[in-house]
DNA sequence: TAGCACTGCTTCAGATTCGAAGCAACTCCC
DNA sequence: GGGAGTTGCTTCGAATCTGAAGCAGTGCTA
């Protein structure tokens, strides 16, 4: 529009409202769901997201760790004491990968199954409640469409999991 | 397999595609955005929001705690806590409200503007380039329109931060 | 005006989160 | 095949978030 685009800090009113509605959109839908979640079958956000991941997602019910925690965003760390939570709850099962012995493999059990399976029609209720009521057919194809370009650009440019390593050895040689 | 409508615990694949796009589209972003405001002015995202809600929203700089509370989505207790940590850093100030002494108001500093001048090119500077970058015009301006009746729908159905108080008395004699 | 329920905020203990550092297995290149 | 660098996960300490409980001010009613 005007002589440079590239760096103005002003946003257009649009772009604003986008940015605000979908962080609160996202906020008020996973603290609703979170409440129902506790609430029907003692799980946490992350936890469902876990198991739905490997339930619903994968043929096998298992996953690689790595591959669990890119699609759930969070950290390593946080992904590993989630992960001990599902273990000691019985829900899942951590195993040695087959063919990388770093790599852990996680498997959900059949309690775990039966865990998902009782919170998923609660889970879809809110869904349908809060964030589905106001939206048509067309509007949530729509929203689909439009979502989903900007995560596969959010997923590729930055190493979502991988930051830059500091090298081991500190030394600035070479 | 589907005599009733109502409460079937499947949803189209958009609906699910629309819903975790969003989910994991918010938390991306969250992320990458908080990582620039800890670099460019250490500050939190949620420190962030409070500021931007004084400083740019309110033409008078102060807001309710609790209004800013429902804004930001954050628990009560969480919100208290990060206004103690603005209060300390400087960026703002707590005060009676003139006609309500149970309020509190929160009213940004020069030093909380300055902060916020501070951060603000590098923060839209990471929104263009994470958000808005696979999308034209028109789809932010669709994006908006989509999800502003969610957020309202959202804001009104539950009273987000008003739960229903257990009675004090215990006593459920009549 | 006294009594009583309600609202606004804070305090508290516990749970969850993160980044940095560390250990072990894998890969590449000579 | 040996060593260096890389990758996968866990441990650790510190920061943050949450719900429940508590204190204080307000408004309504008799």
């Amino acid at each position: 529009m005007d002589v440079m685009t590239d760096s103005q800090p002003k946003l257009e009113p649009a772009q604003l409202g986008a940015y605000f509605a979908l962080m609160e959109v996202a906020g008020l839908l996973r603290h609703g769901v979170e409440a129902q979640l506790r609430d029907a079958g003692d799980l946490s956000y992350v936890q469902f997201q876990l198991l739905a991941r490997l339930g619903l997602d994968s043929p096998t019910g298992s996953h690689r760790m790595t591959d669990l925690a890119d699609g759930v965003v969070y950290s390593r760390s946080g992904l590993t004491y989630q992960a001990s939570l599902l273990e000691q709850a019985g829900l899942v099962e951590r195993g040695p990968a087959p063919d990388d012995e770093r790599s852990v493999m996680v498997t959900i059990t059949d309690a775990g199954r039966e865990r998902l399976a009782q919170v998923l029609p609660g889970h879809v209720e809110v869904l349908r409640e809060m964030f589905l009521k106001p939206l048509s057919g067309a509007d949530v194809t729509a929203l689909a469409a439009l979502l989903r370009p900007v995560r596969d650009h959010m997923r590729s440019s930055p190493p979502r999991s991988a930051k830059p390593r500091p090298r081991k050895g500190t030394a600035s040689s070479r």
